[in-house]
RNA sequence: GGGGCGUUAGCUCAGUCGGUAGAGCAGCAGACUUUUAAUCUGCGGGUCGUAGGUUCGACUCCUACACGCCUCACCA
């Protein structure tokens, strides 16, 4: 971000001249620490002895935080990946000439390096008494104010850099995303799944219903589509007999962004073979709550003020049944489609003529029960309509057996029984090209090659698709999706 | 896209009834060898988001636009 030079850069931009005009390179790059600081706290913030801590010689680097001044003496709070620590320099220790010409051209935000003892202050901080000194990297832009930080949300999410400088609960969280996304990682590992990676650019969207954004490969000559989904390439590999895979990774939708919505999103998909959504379901619960366990340290954690428990089993509800239970439906009146007209008419949703039963039925969840969701709840058999990819019951062909799960009101997995009858996925791709022709711009499109790897073959597969970007949230008390991307979207700088 | 709120110094924020802007931190000069948001003295620092309009005069009132936040709609 392009600024002016204010006052503050070039009285910093000053100092970096009077430093390379006594020949000091105010970049250098052979300085390698020895130690972290939080190695060193670990190690002797319990030692008092001042003997004990003398005798202890560290190398280390980091910014500097904050700067106190006494004239012949400073104190300093150095800050490294891992923690932070006291230093201290002393005019007579390092030398006049050092401490004056150098040492106090030194800014906060500037990365130092530092060799020295520990000891003990009067107030009884465990600190290093500097004895040679190395500028690493001089800054030449002021941190922000020391005991505020950096507030403006458009500011941390345009210079996360800062944002992750000044703000450690910030480094934080994404450090837990890291160690959640790890843990999934590692699950599904144990259980024998394979991490696979499947293309990014599709000739042909498909795998949800949504807007892809649109690219063009100038070589090939051809538009491709950045992924809305990787489901169709990894049911492939089951097809190519890989019995197990999953997929960590990012999809692309061309949609409004929100609290809860980023153009890029990561969602882990998986797929095992031989398995139903009922095994999912039973997975799903295990996995989440174990990650629980581990992030949070129990199965039950506050979230946005309310207390969430991941605790399996957890509840499961047909999408009629929730809205008996939630919205206060008859259970009959939700059988035929004058009935779900009337109810929605009676509760002020909005049904467009043209949708059939199944998607009024589902729209009268979205608007009436998914809000309510707070404790993980699976909702569970969804009109075929709206499930293009979802096998249909055996008992009632109308439904899928597919669930969708939620947390805190929100959508956090989607999974099914997959559909590996190619003649009935081909009439389910032919129905969805209708309705694109009829105007719907997230209908899908008919993939004849996804329909050639079905006719090979796919065994009865159970499939599934988690938000990790939600879960995150969840696991990190946030409530924007903003807060657990590094870079979220934003429009551009006017 | 609709509605509401916001945008003032590098950062965090005040700014009354319309009379050309203040504080703290940061910066500069100085004092200080044990501070913990160090303290003390002095000094600088502003396109008041942008562009128009009303007015003798606009940070302040009006309009449009930009960006952000919240919310609704769409979606995961």
């Amino acid at each position: 971000m392009a600024q002016q030079d204010n006052q503050i850069i070039q009285s910093r931009k000053t100092k970096l001249e009077a430093i390379r005009e006594q020949g000091v390179n105010p970049y250098p790059n052979d300085f390698k620490p020895e130690n972290t600081l939080a190695w060193i706290r670990e190690n002797f913030d319990a030692i008092e002895e001042a003997e004990a801590l003398a005798k202890v010689s560290v190398k280390v680097a980091g910014r500097l935080m904050l700067l106190r001044n006494f004239g012949k003496l400073t104190f300093a709070q150095m800050r490294d990946a891992t923690g932070a620590l006291q230093i201290a320099a002393a005019r007579d220790e390092i030398g006049a000439d050092l401490y004056r010409n150098l040492f106090r051209k030194i800014e906060v935000g500037d990365i130092l390096g530092v060799t020295g003892h520990l000891f003990r202050t009067k107030k009884g901080e465990l600190t290093i008494r500097v004895e040679t000194f190395q500028l690493l990297t001089k800054a030449v832009r002021p941190l922000p104010e020391k005991f505020h930080g950096l507030e403006d949300r458009e500011m941390r999410y345009r210079q996360r850099y800062v944002d992750l400088i000044v703000n450690p609960e910030v480094r934080a969280l994404f450090q837990d995303r890291s160690t959640i996304i790890r843990l999934i990682r590692t699950y599904m590992e144990e259980l024998g799944f394979l991490e696979v990676e499947t293309p990014m650019m599709h000739p042909i969207p498909g795998g949800a219903v949504a807007r892809p954004f649109i690219t063009h490969h100038n070589a090939l000559g051809t538009d491709l589509y950045l992924r809305i989904a990787p489901e169709l390439y990894l049911k492939r590999l089951i097809v190519g007999g890989f019995d197990k895979v999953f997929e960590i990774n990012r999809n692309f939708r061309n949609e409004g962004l929100s609290v809860r919505h980023n153009p890029e999103f990561t969602m882990m998909e998986f797929y095992q073979a031989y398995a139903d959504y009922r095994d999912l379901m039973r997975l799903t619960e295990n996995l989440l709550f174990h990650v629980a366990q581990q992030v949070k340290g129990a199965g039950q954690f506050e979230w946005n003020g309310q207390k969430l428990d991941f605790t399996p089993p957890w509840e499961r509800l047909t999408l009629e049944e929730s809205l008996v239970k939630y919205a206060d439906a008859d259970a009959l009146q939700l059988t035929t489609e004058a009935g779900l007209e009337a109810f929605a008419k009676e509760r002020e949703v909005y049904l467009d003529p043209k949708w059939d039963a199944g998607k009024k039925l589902l729209e009268l969840f979205e608007a009436l029960v998914e809000k309510q969701l707070i404790q993980p709840t699976f909702i569970i058999d969804y009109p075929v309509s709206v499930s293009p990819l979802a096998r249909s019951s055996d008992d009632r062909p109308e439904i899928t057996e597919r669930f969708e799960l939620f947390i805190g009101g929100w959508e956090i997995a989607n999974a099914f029984s997959e559909l590996n009858d190619p003649e009935d996925q081909a009439a389910r791709f032919r129905a969805q090209v209708d309705a694109k022709d009829a105007g719907d711009l997230e209908a899908m499109h008919f993939d004849d090659d996804y329909i050639c790897a079905l006719e090979h073959g796919m065994p009865p597969t159970g499939g599934e698709g988690i938000g990790i970007d939600r879960l995150v949230m969840l696991l990190t008390d946030s409530t924007a999706i903003r807060d657990v991307l590094l870079f979220p979207q934003l429009k551009p700088r006017g």
